[in-house]
DNA sequence: TAACCTTATGCACAGCCTTGCAAAGCTGCT
DNA sequence: AGCAGCTTTGCAAGGCTGTGCATAAGGTTA
């Protein structure tokens, strides 16, 4: 006789078992556990104790398939290690679950191409929603979110595109104070540190800064020495801090540019901020406020974008509406002259 | 004539849809999507083009009520925008996507009980795993996830539970070096800044710094200035490099705290690192190693922790393992004296 | 052409849940 | 008791897919 290993199965608990502990019917306990169903309270505390006792949980899935409505939302985003999108990433998930949805994180590790792969998953999912955070999806597939009725919302990116939903931050006003905050300093030799990233709202923020410089008759130097990040920043301090003509106060897109930039002209120049050298950043990451920096930065409204997200989903009509263009706000510190 | 709205319903397109298109029976186009499974290749072009023009897209909901298998692998995490947890979370979703996994975060905001809830969310979900990267899981809750068959998995925990599977780095041997370490740089007069938290790593690194110093025959002070974080390193050198007995040598058990202490020595107390002062942190984040600060820390591996989390939930028979301890690595910067 | 084998296809059921509908039970009143 | 009105409960269908089983189709060989 051959031993035969009894595959495990595990199958999880099914309201068929409770009822039958219970000594109910499959209805009863599934109306137990949803709201607003009608079932006596007898019934009630029999099938609660019969679930607790078998260690029951209703079975999302199969409720999803039902409701035509998972409790799913997912986010697209890629570099979520980074600050900016880390805290965009926690905000969102906490907002989100705090309306009794489920979020579902899909990491494009960078790759646009995976980006396809990420909006297919959450049409297999049946997600209720996506959000994109980084990355540029096709066009065709978020049509067919669409039509398989996802809310789709793209943050910080600024198509035109109709059909998904945009919620993004005031760029260009931002970068135009920004300029005139430099000005205003003083800062008479500006620049602004970008990156070859080359997403919507960063284009916008350094070429709205440019165009603002030159309608002060000031014509600012642009670098862009690699993706978004510290080590690019860093890179920006040499190349315009090396060079012959040394700007004096200088906008960097994103608060990490910031950092990496600061760092290298005050180590590696030698140079005091705001003393000899200005510098306003974007984002306004927890870092940014940590006393080696005290960066001078625009504040993205990450909780106002994450309620506006929340309020996006919530809403079971999707009305059409306009691009939600949310305000910086200058959080002041200390690394521009007063 | 009342005017009814019909409700859009916007019923994602299912496989009989594209079933009735292709003029094949359903199985058929279920096959088509199956690995493995037998079809010509003549149905199988005529199902594809029709999924295409549809825009179908398997329903990953039925098909895991069926399989007892989701595909899903919940995250439990709270800080989530911290830097070494968004790296831990970035890497992780990173690899199980690459086994074919889809990753819901749950985020627990920081509040304990929010725990429980987002356990019964991974059970609601019917996730395989539930990986619990920070906060303290109720026991109960464990064992019905493992009895529902769900592999669980916790982070540098280090409870005495059979049940869960537990990979978590050497606290212990990486406290030590970094006493001998302090030790070998001539400081005497040795501190350790934690926090508040109590999580069990934490405490590992704390208590096995102390006893370390103690077999030197040195005492180590203890600063527990609150949570785990900038401020309260910050906070935690106000208190220490206040105080009458200054320390020369100082551990921060996480490299967040040791930044915070870092500017604080240096802007409040016009303390050179690491002449004046040696600080040692833990985690290895990337703003450690930034010019700014440099700091000698313990490298947390991250890369082999989601390796193993993945390769635990990719073997189908939940095999009992004793807790997977990975080395440290330390990250030999500036901030110690050679 | 018949027999046989391989491959492809359709049927029907299973998996877990919700819910409309009708039957049953209960309450209160005459 | 008898009836109306209400609440509760069970039945069965429906939502979407995967798959065992039987059948049909197609191909090969004698």
């Amino acid at each position: 006789m051959a031993i035969v290993k009894a595959k495990p199965k595990k199958s999880s608990v099914s309201a068929i078992r409770v009822a039958e502990l219970a000594g109910v019917s499959r209805s009863a306990v599934s109306r137990t556990f949803t709201d607003g169903a009608s079932v006596s309270p007898a019934t009630r505390t029999k099938v609660l104790a019969a679930a607790e006792k078998l260690g029951y949980h209703v079975n999302h899935l199969a409720r999803g398939l039902i409701h035509h409505r998972s409790g799913i939302v997912c986010l697209i985003v890629a570099e979520m290690q980074a600050p900016f999108q880390a805290n965009v990433v926690e905000t969102t998930t906490r907002k989100l679950q705090a309306i009794g949805k489920v979020v579902m994180v899909l990491n494009t590790a960078g790759q646009p191409e995976n980006v396809e792969a990420a909006l297919r998953q959450t049409l297999n999912y049946r997600a209720e929603a996506t959000v994109v955070v980084s990355g540029a999806p096709p066009l065709s597939l978020i049509e067919t979110c669409i039509e398989n009725g996802q809310r789709v919302i793209l943050i910080n990116r600024d198509d035109a595109i109709t059909g998904p939903e945009f919620v993004l931050v005031e760029n260009e006003n931002a970068a135009r104070e920004a300029c005139l905050l430099l000005h205003r300093a003083g800062c008479r030799n500006l620049a602004v540190v970008s990156s070859t990233a080359g997403t919507s709202s960063i284009m916008a923020r350094e070429q709205s800064f440019v165009a603002a410089a030159a309608e002060l008759g000031l014509t600012a130097q642009v670098s862009r020495a690699g993706p978004t990040g510290y080590a690019t920043g860093a890179e920006g301090a040499r190349q315009l801090l090396g060079a012959s003509n040394r700007p004096d106060g200088v906008f960097c897109v994103t608060d990490l540019l910031a950092l990496g930039f600061m760092d290298v002209a005050r180590q590696e120049f030698r140079l005091a901020i705001p003393d000899d050298l200005c510098v306003v950043g974007f984002d306004d990451i927890p870092e940014a406020g940590w006393l080696a920096y005290n960066l001078t930065t625009f504040r993205q409204p990450i909780g106002a974008i994450a309620d506006h997200i929340a309020s996006i989903i919530e809403k079971d009509e999707p009305e059409p509406a306009p691009p939600k263009r949310l305000p910086t706000q200058v959080a002041w510190r200390k690394s521009v002259r007063p």
